[in-house]
RNA sequence: AGGCGCGUAGCUCAGCGGUUAGAGCACUUGCUUGACAUGCAAGGGGUCGGUGGUUCGAUUCCACUCGCGCCUACCA
């Protein structure tokens, strides 16, 4: 073996054997344990935060396939129609070209091109990561079954009466030519200015002056507003204004919405532009004019009813930006601008295009959510779906119960066409197919029958992923196995998204919820708090920690493709200063750990590298003892499996392992990895590396012990580290395979791989308390005599002499039967028991209990530095006397306490009490000597 | 406006109504110890954001407050 751990050298290695073994299938007759992958976009990349994700699902179903539940990691990829849409364009754009160019079918050909060139970056990123996801049911959303369960849903929804189209006011991208669904709209407070307008009285002098942020769409006003209790307008309330620009005459009307104080207490109101004003328009059935085409450039005007909207010829065409220019301009010169106040308003842009998105009238689909929410509510309010941490349920209870209903068309190209055909007087017939049109509407062929253009939005098919993957509508095997899946692993900024609708459509469609938990993880920041992001140029690529990085090629990483390039030099130094050597190689195993190990709940993670090379070195250690342990049993006799453990440190780490695994166990449950994590690696090297390995030495060494307590030993040594590689396999899968794979001769363990080996079992390791409490006398013995050797600057090497004052009777059984381990942990020349009443010699002191741990200090250190070592054990011995002496002086504490903390308080007064008396002796024999 | 979360060692984070508040990294000192210098041993370092309350006892529970972050909805 290797000196240090190489895991570039065997990765990949284990995971094709893996792979190539079927392993990762689910099989068995165990019960069901299922996760759904939360699909990545078919085309992308994954982030820290897929990593971070993908280890925590990892780690869940390695667990539970190891606790022997028939476990299947479903895997899959998300057609993501906006995104993958967006690239495809944007490569074309690079050969000149606009998708109308080459038609639908040609593009959408196109985009399953790229699609299957890069879709197989995730699933070579996800191997790298160690996934254990069956790869024979892998799903895309765009498969034909799964594009057959979106039309059965749509088909059914719409029979319901639950998906209905309508023309209403939706949030139209101008650079997408699309709609967007509410979620998909991110307003940020922007820099802008508010305009206040002379809006003139049509029969008589005067005018009003509204405050708009917006003031081109005042070509399509047809009304102004005031609050009806506004005492200064109450009067005007009725009459007309005469519209700049337009010549129009709309109505003053009175309504609750309006807010007397803000800017004149008078709204301009544009129902065909603005969501509010689309609301008050309804309440007063006031006319609704658009005033832009799809590229939010003016029109001439179109009204709902009979009317001339009289929008000036020369601001037709105009982009809407350039438009507000020309139409303060003008208004500038009639004087009708009052004055323009600098302001700050939440301006809504696509979160794909980053375009300000324009309320704009269409006709779309859309889902009646309501009917659909309130059992999504209930089977949360009612526990049948749990989140984890709890608090995110709040998040989803306040959402879903304002929930709007949902636009689910988009004008794209790539995506699940919507099933619905018209005939040429514009009526839309849904069904399965056309064919199924027909025959149920009874349509013959001589009827000219067309599919409507749009497809579906993206979160429509990942609604249904928990049952299409698994068959449905088909009553399949699988789908009545695993469904409902055990939880779902994701991030909060999709709970409304993805999370909420799966629950909406898995109640309806599937019949139950989708899964039984939702563990909500936290998001990978960088090391300043900041969230990863391409265009921050901090991301980091998972696989360059992985298999390490050069400086160069990061840089080149975070600076290319920018869409803002002036910050390259900041990122570029940025990145310098961060990672002046690049980033070292540090294995998929240690990058797991460190995200195990951060994942405490309810909280982002400052992604810090540190912990990860910390793991790393943990890996190294691991492999190690590993190493120490192959090269100790090996060729040696080995006691049978069977056999009793004798000596106190094989009983002592049987017992703690069971401690560890039942911890683990626990907070696996808790979904707490952190704390499952920590428990593993302070078993690891805390107790099995740091005392264990080191308690054997004496007892393996030539001459140090009869050979069939060695061979109690070596069955021990080898026994603990087989389980504790199964322990720590859902976690660090490729060193623990490759080291189990070594262990297994010696062990006796069978079978091919550690994966499907049973988890360890907590009754195979029961807890020794007697070993336990011997084993921390003799770790509290060691431990006194290498303080003593650490702060008197004694060399490590140099034996000392030992002699123990006040030893009762345990402890001279205790020093008698462990004086060879004593000897090689703590290097003791000789340990002597004084005879009471046998006056000691000057000495360097440790306490144990009663007894005192005494080093003659002739020759040895300065007496000094030793009274001055026990004086400040005095003084905090002092502190804790009076601190507990004052608690148990107070009646309140004594009489109210339960009698447990009084007890435990009175015994540790009695043992500082002592501890105090026996270091006062100390010091005292020490002033005589000085 | 409503909701959620965070503030503990230099850094990243655990923890908890009751020992002396812990870990990793960083730091100091000493060690080429027959598994491991990606290591071993010893050590320094914290008024647990502030104020008040509940309690025999608060870093932990409650209220207020300061600072930071996020989500939802938004007044044109």
């Amino acid at each position: 073996m290797d000196k240090t751990y190489q895991p570039a050298a065997i990765e990949r290695r284990v995971y094709q054997r893996w792979e190539e073994s079927g392993f990762f299938a689910a099989t068995g007759d165990g019960p069901a344990y299922c996760i759904m992958i939360p699909p990545p976009n078919v085309t992308g990349t994954l982030h820290m935060g897929h990593a971070f994700q993908h280890t925590l699902m990892d780690a869940l179903t390695r667990y539970h396939r190891m606790l022997g539940c028939r476990a299947l990691w479903q895997p899959g990829t998300d057609h993501a129609g906006i995104a993958t849409q967006m690239v495809v364009e944007r490569q074309l754009d690079a050969e000149g070209k606009r998708r109308q160019d080459i038609g639908r079918d040609a593009f959408v050909e196109r985009v399953w091109q790229w699609k299957s060139q890069s879709g197989d970056t995730i699933c070579r990123q996800m191997r790298r990561l160690g996934d254990s996801v069956d790869w024979s049911r892998d799903r895309f959303t765009m498969d034909p079954e799964l594009s057959h369960a979106v039309t059965e849903v749509f088909v059914r929804l719409h029979e319901e009466g639950l998906i209905y189209r309508g023309k209403r006011l939706v949030n139209w991208d101008p650079v997408l030519h699309t709609a967007l669904s509410d979620l998909e709209v991110l307003s940020e407070p922007e820099q802008g200015s508010l305009w206040h307008l002379r809006y003139p009285l049509a029969d008589a002098d005067g005018h009003l002056v509204v405050a708009t942020t917006r003031p081109e769409t005042m070509l399509g006003d047809t009304a102004v507003a005031v609050h009806p209790q506004d005492g200064r307008y109450t009067a005007l309330i009725g009459r007309r204004i005469r519209l700049p620009l337009t010549n129009r005459l709309i109505p003053i009307i009175a309504d609750e919405h309006v807010d007397p104080a803000f800017g004149s207490g008078c709204v301009k109101i544009t129902p065909g532009h603005d969501f509010n004003d689309y609301e008050i328009g309804r309440r007063h059935d006031l006319a609704l004019i658009n005033v832009f085409d799809r590229n939010a450039h003016i029109t001439r005007g179109e009204a709902t009813g009979e009317m001339d909207v009289g929008i000036p010829a020369e601001l037709v065409g105009l982009d809407r930006f350039a438009a507000r220019a020309r139409v303060i301009e003008r208004l500038q010169a009639d004087g009708l601008v009052e004055k323009i106040e600098p302001h700050t308003l939440p301006v809504p842009r696509g979160d794909r295009s980053g375009a300000v998105l324009e309320p704009w009238l269409t006709d779309q689909w859309y889902v009646r959510v309501a009917p659909l929410a309130a059992p999504a509510i209930e089977a949360v309010e009612d526990g049948r779906i749990r989140f984890v941490p709890d608090n995110w349920a709040r998040t989803y209870f306040q959402w879903m119960r304002n929930i709007q209903d949902w636009c689910i068309s988009r004008q794209l190209w790539w995506g699940h066409r919507i099933p619905a055909w018209y005939d040429d007087d514009g009526n839309a017939y849904v069904g399965r197919s056309e064919t199924e049109v027909r025959a149920r509407h009874g349509l013959d062929a001589g009827v000219r029958l067309s599919q409507d253009e749009d497809v579906l939005d993206t979160w429509f098919s990942s609604a249904l992923w928990p049952f299409s993957t698994l068959g449905w509508p088909r009553a399949t095997p699988e789908l009545g196995f695993f469904y409902p899946t055990s939880v779902l692993v994701t991030g909060f900024d999709i709970i409304f998204f993805w999370v909420a609708r799966m629950i909406m459509m898995g109640l309806k469609f599937a019949g139950d919820v989708p899964f039984r938990e939702v563990y909500i993880t936290g998001l990978i920041r960088d090391e300043n708090g900041e969230k990863m992001s391409k265009s921050k140029g901090n991301i980091l690529d998972p696989l360059d920690l992985i298999d390490g990085v050069d400086l160069q090629t990061l840089v080149a990483k975070r600076t290319s493709g920018l869409m803002q390039p002036h910050l390259r030099p900041r990122i570029e130094k940025a990145t310098r200063k961060q990672f002046p050597q690049g980033i070292p190689e540090f294995g998929t195993d240690a990058l797991r750990f460190t995200f195990a190990a951060l994942a405490s709940t309810g909280r982002d993670i400052r992604f810090d590298l540190s912990r990860t090379e910390g793991y790393r070195n943990f890996c190294n250690k691991l492999w190690n003892a590993t190493r120490f342990v192959l090269m100790n049993v090996e060729g040696h006799a080995l006691a049978a499996g069977g056999d009793a453990a004798t000596s106190l440190p094989d009983r002592w780490i049987r017992s703690r392992l069971g401690r560890a695994v039942a911890t683990v166990k626990e907070q696996l449950a808790a979904y707490r990895f952190d704390l499952a994590a920590r428990a593993l690696y302070e078993f690891t090297w805390n107790e099995y590396c740091d005392w264990y390995l080191e308690l054997t030495k004496p007892v393996l060494q030539e001459g140090g012990a009869a050979p069939a307590e060695q061979a109690l030993t070596r069955r021990a040594l080898i026994d603990v580290l087989e389980a504790l590689l199964r322990a720590l396999h859902p976690l660090m899968p490729f060193i623990t395979e490759e080291l189990w794979q070594r262990v297994r001769p010696l062990s006796g363990a069978t079978g091919p791989t550690v994966m499907l080996q049973p988890y360890p079992c907590v009754d195979e390791y029961p807890a020794d308390d007697a070993a336990e409490a011997e084993m921390a006398w003799l770790q509290a013995f060691v431990l006194g005599l290498r303080q003593i050797r650490g702060e008197m600057d004694i060399a490590p090497a140099r034996p000392l002499p030992v002699l123990l004052q006040d030893a009762s009777a345990e402890d001279r059984r205790r020093v008698a039967a462990h004086a060879h381990l004593l000897r090689q942990l703590a290097r003791t020349e000789s340990i002597d028991v004084l005879d009471p009443g046998t006056e000691p010699p000057v000495a360097a002191t440790a306490l144990l209990g009663a007894m005192r741990i005494l080093v003659p200090m002739a020759g040895l250190i300065d007496v000094a530095g030793e009274r001055e070592r026990l004086g400040k054990a005095l003084a905090r011995a002092q502190a804790d006397r009076q601190r507990i002496e004052g608690k148990l002086g107070n009646r309140q504490f004594t009489d109210n306490a339960p009698p447990a903390v009084v007890a435990g308080e009175r015994e540790k007064l009695a043992n500082t009490r002592r501890e105090i008396a026996q270091l006062e002796e100390q010091i005292a024999r020490l002033d005589r000597l000085g």
